[in-house]
DNA sequence: TCTGGGGTCCTAGGACCC
DNA sequence: TCTGGGGTCCTAGGACCC
């Protein structure tokens, strides 16, 4: 049997840790650039605001609600997370984190009948403990945890626990389980099916296996499998990542090669310290950008440069060199560019490089002068030693009115990772 | 005017090989 | 006028997840 634990209104609970006065309140998230809406309080759901909704096409709602808006705090959702996860690992076995805020593991060395009560002991401490209310699904298969965790949701009545264990159980939560909330099924998967006229996800499950074959093909015939109780999606697999990406979206549109220059340095320079963090490096580099895709009244334009590096690296400089010539190349005067990003690909261990014949690059040294920088940042914080390419130009700062490239109007402080934040708070 | 960020997997189709 | 078959590798794009 497996079981999921995913946190309830995750961002949302991470930031009532420290505010508790407001519970019962109306609160959101927002993603970054105070853009949509990625969390919801109960109360804010009830109000009838929508996933991925965007603040501005709200905001009467929110004034008149008074509802509680955070710009996304991920050092603070992270460090809460950690938390979450340590006590659950803690007292299970083959723990797999899926998410920032969802986890599977296996609970087989529990008896059956007492699993149940187990996982409700688990919720309580994780709700004492860090303060974060959690929802746990039993079941044979990890989509069906899955479903099981949103009943654990719904009703209060499970306190936080629903196993589905027997088959009269499966059958029974399949039948008043909505197509388009199954995992796996996205938007497209959801109108295929419903023309198809399936709503529920037992009667997706009643037809035979060719048919989620020929609709949905592979993946689609795995979550059939999945509901019908087999076990066959496996997430144990993906050791190492296959990209890493630093992306981000403006809040004014730019320009300026040079502003764009510094900004695709610093995207760089974050995913080369991720690869490092891995013991990885990366054999290309991806860099693109381009204008808002919601505007009509400008002509689209898309800029992307891949480039494959001669030997594979995790240096900061090399990558960074690499990244802006890439975008030199590729960048467009008089574009209204409203978002930019690098992608570090074909990520291998540190130990599985290929040398190059030809290189001419000490790459002993630029190690020891990376390692040396790295545990400058380590000690003194973030970003206290960075490339000139990854500061504003001279003149980009004299003639930008002070505006700001990126929106967060409703941070909150760094509660359990910035000293200095407290402090400020408590002034 | 204002619309996120970071991932994975699958598939079709083109290039290329013998 | 007539113009193969079978295979691999790579890439872009679609779909999905949280």
């Amino acid at each position: 049997m497996y079981a999921l634990a995913d946190c309830n209104n995750f961002f949302v609970s991470c930031e009532r840790v420290f505010r508790p006065d407001l519970e019962g309140k109306p609160v959101v998230v927002l993603s970054g650039n105070d853009g949509c809406v990625v969390s919801r309080s109960n109360e804010a759901k009830a109000l009838g605001i929508k996933m991925g909704e965007p603040l501005y096409q709200i905001k009467g709602l929110v004034e008149k609600e008074g509802i509680v808006c955070f710009s996304s705090n991920f050092s603070l959702y992270g460090d809460l997370s950690d938390r979450v996860m340590a006590l659950i690992r803690r007292h299970t076995s083959r723990f797999k984190q899926y998410s920032i805020d969802e986890c599977f593991f296996n609970i087989d060395h529990i008896p059956a009948d007492q699993q149940k009560a187990f996982c409700e002991q688990l919720v309580k401490d994780i709700r004492r403990g860090v303060g974060i209310p959690v929802s746990i699904g039993i079941a044979s298969s990890k989509t069906l945890a899955k479903v099981a965790s949103k009943y654990a949701k719904k009703y209060p009545g499970y306190h936080g626990v629903c196993e589905i264990r027997t088959d009269e159980q499966r059958l029974k939560a399949l039948s008043v389980f909505e197509i388009g909330d199954v995992w796996g099924i996205g938007r497209r998967a959801k109108a295929k099916l419903t023309s198809a006229g399936i709503t529920t996800a037992l009667q997706f499950t009643q037809r035979p296996a060719s048919f989620a074959r020929g609709l949905l093909h592979k993946p689609g015939l795995l979550t059939w499998q999945e509901l019908n109780g087999q076990d066959v999606i496996d997430i144990t697999q993906l050791p190492m990542k296959q990209s890493i990406t630093t992306s981000r979206t403006f809040a004014t549109a730019i320009t300026s090669q040079t502003v764009l220059e510094e900004q695709i340095a610093n995207f760089c320079a974050h995913c080369a310290r991720q690869l490092r963090v891995r013991h990885s490096v990366a054999q290309q580099v991806y860099v693109y950008a381009h204008t808002s895709p919601f505007r009509t009244d400008i002509e689209q334009h898309y800029l992307s440069e891949l480039v494959t590096l001669p030997v594979g690296t995790a240096n900061t400089q090399e990558l960074v060199s690499y990244a802006l010539s890439a975008f030199r190349r590729a960048y467009r005067p008089n574009t209204l560019y409203k978002k930019a990003g690098v992608v570090l690909l074909k990520i291998i261990d540190e130990n599985a490089v290929i040398p190059d014949l030809f290189d001419t690059k000490d790459r002993a040294r630029d190690d020891r002068l990376q390692r040396v920088l790295d545990r400058i940042d380590d000690r003194h914080g973030k970003r206290s030693v960075i490339l000139g390419t990854q500061l504003p130009s001279p003149t980009d700062s004299l003639s930008s009115s002070a505006q700001p490239i990126y929106k967060t109007e409703h941070k909150s402080p760094l509660y359990t990772t910035d000293l200095r934040d407290i402090f400020t708070v408590n002034v």
